[in-house]
DNA sequence: GTCTATAAAGTGATAGAC
DNA sequence: GTCTATCACTTTATAGAC
């Protein structure tokens, strides 16, 4: 029973070689610019061939999210080892920040181009672990990160992980598409808006370590987080 | 010399008329339906006559983004005569962020779409006024209010207003993309996300104050499914 | 100024031969 | 499984008549 199975890998092979192409075309042309033909012209097959493996572009678009937020979570993982949530937490901006500049038509077609593929990307994520109400992986580093800064005292104790994690998410998403799109953001540099962000969420780092942080302002009435970031300036990087 | 006069407002008639036509087709079908020919049809001229007013499809995308974006500018203006500086930016955010939701299909075209078509926006906003760096109207309502929250001792004293400005803007921008983007964002009510994140940034609202408090029900999240079943139209612009 | 007519170049997708 | 050939459109933009 050999040849079936050759057979399979040969489809396999040929279905890769589209999609990488098609990668191919949207990293350097963007997304617009993806055309079956274009992708039939790249591998030497005819137009026709393509849809044999896909059912439509959209199909390609959807598998090309997939990979690509597959390639996005993996960028998470050295974040994932750190054992400060704090640190994890600015670790994983940082990561996602950079996953988007560096792979800019990627992040845009998996984040800013059409509503089912974005939602193809993040089901491929979960298709294989049970599928429990927080959803995917990547989001429960959040909310993990969250709660551990929730019990050690460093957010507020009413903070609701899940709520903080998608508002979090999308200040990322922001810095990560506006810098995409609009030509004039930002002004000061990348990484100086990130660490804003991430310290007026999470105060300025401690400085003495295994100190608690300092407590700078006891007569402020902001929430812990805001009179936490009286500390101090946003370094780069 | 009336003639003249008259002619020239047939011509900015027409033009009015083009734009209007454009605009319907956006709000109604978004920026990707939008032709030449569709916007010829809905005014009854011949494509041909849409090239005397404006020199291409690109053209008509900016004018409808200035338009916009002076309509979103619009927007702010109620919240420009609260007193208190953080209240104040706490409607700015939440028009912001309004705006968007109520006018999907234009806020993607201004923000989303191209940074040819964002650009214009922006630069609509300050070819009046002098040029100086900071830049338009907008934004300067932020870097202002977050002065007087600095004065104030409500934020960090060496917080740069420019820097947070953008970064809010960034967070608010993020807020507004995801949720016209992503299926399963948010999961909260969007209200709840806005004011998380601003409360995160700003520390919660002063106590004695009529205002919400910060975290209203944390346990009522819905399923991840429940969010997936509902789907995306293009309701108007 | 506005029209008709058309150029020139695409597009996704499919039928049917081999 | 892959091809050729093609359908049935779409698009932006322009030339030249009126």
């Amino acid at each position: 029973m050999g040849i079936p199975e050759r057979k399979n890998r040969e489809k396999q092979a040929l279905r890769e070689r589209i999609l990488g192409a098609a990668r191919r075309i949207v990293m350097r042309e963007g997304f617009g610019a993806l055309s079956m033909r274009k992708i039939a012209d790249a591998i030497e097959y005819s137009p026709a061939t393509l849809y044999l493996h896909f059912a439509s572009r959209d199909d390609i678009a959807r598998a090309l999210c997939e990979e690509g937020y597959a390639q996005l979570l993996a960028s998470f993982a050295p974040a994932a080892h750190i054992e400060d949530p704090r640190e994890r937490l600015h670790a994983l901006a940082r990561a996602y920040v950079a996953f988007g500049r560096e792979h800019p038509q990627t992040y845009r077609l998996i984040f800013m181009e059409d509503p089912s593929y974005t939602g193809a990307a993040l089901r491929s994520a979960q298709q294989n672990g049970e599928l429990d109400e927080a959803g995917d992986a990547a989001f429960r580093m959040l909310t993990d990160a969250l709660d551990a800064l929730k019990a050690s005292d460093r957010i507020p104790a009413d903070a609701d992980s899940a709520v903080w994690a998608e508002a979090l998410w999308a200040t990322l998403h922001g810095i990560v598409a506006l810098s995409l799109t609009c030509p004039v953001f930002p002004l000061a540099p990348l990484e100086t808006v990130v660490d804003t962000a991430f310290n007026a969420w999470f105060g300025a780092p401690s400085t003495s370590r295994g100190g608690k942080p300092v407590d700078v302002a006891p007569a402020m009435r902001p929430s812990v987080t805001a009179a936490r970031a009286r500390k101090r300036k946003a370094p780069s990087s």
